[in-house]
DNA sequence: GGCTTATTGATAACGATTATCAGTAACATT
DNA sequence: AATGTTACTGATAATCGTTATCAATAAGCC
């Protein structure tokens, strides 16, 4: 993996973000600092950052994939008025004591988990 | 909504299914009651069968969406070798309580669960 | 500096799903 | 049963997020 500018950008773009932007929310605030770089050059980077552990894609259903700093196995609330992605941290002994019945009891290799829970934010409360 | 033979056909091929077919599979599958059957009415018929709760839409990343009949919340698990997917019955206590927190305390209206594990199963290996 | 090749920006292609639309059929009303 | 209304159909085009392609560029090694 060769170290450019645009890779260092895009990756400490996402360092930066405190929230879970996708990729062309990422490319908007690359453009800050290279105004040049191209949406095909974020994808790729994000891909490239994301195979190598540097940071994490979340998968939304219904929507656009997003990219998190935190690489750490974690939740999602999806908010399905005003489209953020908030963190949700579980304790998950269930989980936990999942993986090892499918990897010990089934044979079956884990490696990755999604777990996204959607609705409405109270910003975005219930009736519109 | 009206009733017509090939939403009929739709939904008891879902019905009859049990493995977690996507659109194009239960296309095939319905036109071998009719043969003239269109992926679109395929489509238009399972987003209506599943808003109306007859069955279930699961979103899988990096995949096509299935479609399942069993409409209880439970999570699954998709095989990155050969496609297939399975349930897996957790008994979310820790959910249940991660959702109590989100609509108590956080205000949250959850509507939708998704909970994907993925891996390889027994058959296809670690090691290809 | 010169060489190799991964990476870039621009653009085309992709796959899953939804939208469009004229023709058809479901079903309520006569 | 004939009629009228309109949801639904099949065919097709369009959409959207993402990946592939490719000539030009630049990173990193000698
Ligand atoms: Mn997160
Ligand atoms: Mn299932
Ligand atoms: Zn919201
Ligand atoms: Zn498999």
């Amino acid at each position: 993996m060769r170290k450019t500018v645009q890779k260092q950008v895009i990756l400490s773009t996402v360092l930066a973000s405190c929230d879970h932007p996708d990729a062309e929310t990422i490319c908007e605030r690359a453009r800050a600092v290279i105004p040049s770089i191209s949406l095909g050059t974020v994808y790729r980077n994000l891909a490239q950052l994301a195979a190598d552990g540097k940071l994490k894609r979340i998968s939304i259903p219904d929507s656009g994939d997003r990219f998190d700093k935190n690489v750490e196995e974690h939740a999602h609330f999806h908010c399905l008025g005003c489209g953020k992605v908030i963190d949700v941290n579980l304790n998950f002994e269930q989980m936990d004591s999942c993986k090892e019945f499918l990897t010990e009891k089934m044979g079956v290799t884990l490696t990755k988990i999604t777990v996204v829970m959607q609705g409405y934010c109270s910003d975005c409360a219930k009736g519109e």
